[in-house]
DNA sequence: TAGCAATCATTGCGTTGTCAACTATTGCTA
DNA sequence: TAGCAATAGTTGACAACGCAATGATTGCTA
């Protein structure tokens, strides 16, 4: 179980992970807030409405793909609302549940930010990926993550691309 | 300039990417603070001072590669000075200048946390790494980060195996 | 079908970290 | 060398999030 082994270039993959995650994203949320008032997490739910039945999901629904503890996505929630970008409904058949659904707030400011987010990503990230490398770097974190959470980032990268958006 | 030509694999890159961070960082985050008292950010002041000359450096040099801004650093410094990890220690050359140095109860909490936390690193993330992939994911990260932050990656990357840190 | 465990969401409280404004000091330049 | 811009760090106000406790509802089980 103590197996530590480590090679140079297995150090020199964590440096660099936490780097670029951090440099990364630092940039994409600052832009995303000046650019266009979002913070990466909102914009995370309304890809998320977006691309489910009836545009509505309940909180749990919303965890599965959403970086967050039970209570962060009830107050993001709550500000999204006072955003006027989702609106809460209450589920008839559980009335443990609220639904979150996308509303013409959320739909236009998805819109508008959209494209831009994506185009970022990709400068910033996924574009830097050359075809030769991929089946390596998936391979690796497809392993990272176990089958369970890979699973979950596969479903989430059906709806990164922009052409999807429109659906 | 809009060169938007995505690939599946750099979409799905960029969700394993995400998840694979969240995942990793939340639970090396948790265990750290529940094992050793101590926020990763800490580790990460520890560590850094303890390669540093004199076992001491300036918010600025801090700053260098914590993932924290100006009055980021200046608040966590002051949190472990309170419990007794660092010492703050005026500049004589310049006095707008503190420098933070390690003291023995630092070097006490980083030498009972680091081989535990170096070891989760490796078992959550560096270990699954296989030789023939670590060219290609080294590669596209450097990309990523630009040669300024690759440098200040690699850096880092030589403090971090455990054998070093007995000097 | 009564009662209890599990599940969904919310709330209070504390912690961490950012931003913008500020102080202190240094160093450049005219 | 006087004055002003740049730099180092700190502080106040506040946003975002986690944890633990709570309320509400559902569903299993005896």
């Amino acid at each position: 179980m103590s197996e530590s082994r480590w090679t140079a270039e297995q150090i020199q993959a964590w440096a660099v992970f936490l780097y670029a995650h951090s440099s990364v994203l630092r940039t994409l949320e600052r832009e995303l807030q000046d650019r266009h008032g979002l913070l990466l997490t909102w914009y995370e739910v309304l890809i998320m409405l977006e691309h489910a039945p009836g545009n509505r999901l309940t909180h749990g629904e919303l965890g599965e793909g959403v970086v967050l503890t039970r209570s962060g996505i009830t107050r993001v929630v709550d500000r999204m609302v006072k955003e006027g970008l989702v609106a809460r409904e209450q589920s008839s058949e559980d009335r443990r549940q609220s639904y979150v659904v996308m509303i013409p707030g959320g739909r236009k400011a998805l819109d508008e930010a959209g494209p831009d987010h994506v185009q970022r990503v990709h400068e910033l990230f996924s574009g830097h990926l050359l075809p030769e490398e991929a089946p390596a770097v998936l391979a690796f974190f497809t392993r990272v993550l176990g089958d369970e959470e890979s699973e979950k980032a596969m479903n989430r990268a059906r709806w990164g691309n922009p052409d999807d958006s429109v659906n």
